[in-house]
DNA sequence: AGGCAGATGTCCT
DNA sequence: GGACATCTGCCTC
């Protein structure tokens, strides 16, 4: 059972942990599961790569001082939400971008909100595209600005270490081997753009790139 | 399977 | 006014 205090724990530390943990969407009356397979930590106020870098305080920002486990939306080049969970204390601002999932249960739904068909009529593009990406997850989850701020534990969105399927409990497995690499598309972070926060599942085929 | 352009809104200088 | 933690469709190899 995940509580609010898994969250406490460094970016880099928390991006690590997430990874194998399911992220379950819920809103009128569907269930969406799926598990973390990827993802990135951003490290605060010395981070060039970060959101909150020399300690920005917008009303952007504000989520990403709250306390570890609250949600952070931003809208990306006009068109695409991602979200992120704080780590770490209060005013502590590092955070976990989430970069992919794969998609466990609800594959009609996620199908339905990406490409408005149902999923045994996607085509094989479609299917390795579901959700391979932080913007694609967004859209596949219907994940938007109004989730932004609140709590990573609640009914309609959470992180938890277990699942149930016909009344079974699936839980996550602990020993997975974690891949490092560069953070993706932050070129304008001088020497931080080379740092290997970027974390996912060896060997998965549902992560955005190799 | 990989490269490119275009879409588009919000934030901050 | 410029940049942006992206995705899609269309183009060539």
């Amino acid at each position: 059972m995940i509580e609010e205090k898994f969250f406490l724990q460094n970016g880099i530390a928390l991006a690590k942990a997430l990874l194998g943990k399911y992220l379950i969407r819920q809103y009128s009356g569907k269930a969406i599961i799926t598990q973390i397979v990827e993802t990135e930590a951003y490290m605060g106020v010395q981070d060039k790569g970060a959101h909150v870098y020399g300690d920005k305080r917008t009303e952007r920002t504000k989520p990403l001082y709250l306390s570890g486990g609250h949600i952070y939306i931003y809208l990306i080049y006009g068109m695409y939400y991602c979200i992120n969970i704080s780590a770490n204390a209060k005013d502590i601002p590092e955070c976990v971008l989430i970069r992919a999932l794969k998609p466990i249960d609800g594959l009609d739904e996620i199908a339905g909100n990406r490409y408005g068909s149902r999923y045994e009529e996607l085509n094989r593009y479609q299917i390795k595209n579901l959700l391979n990406g932080p913007g694609k997850l967004c859209q596949g989850l219907l994940i938007d600005k109004t989730l932004n701020g609140k709590s990573i534990l609640s009914d309609q969105i959470r992180i938890s270490d277990f699942y149930r399927k016909d009344g079974r409990e699936i839980r996550a497995e602990s020993d997975l081997s974690i891949q490092e690499d560069k953070r993706v598309n932050i070129d304008y972070a001088e020497e931080a753009k080379d740092f290997l926060w970027r974390f996912y599942m060896e060997g998965s085929p549902y992560v955005s790139k190799r």
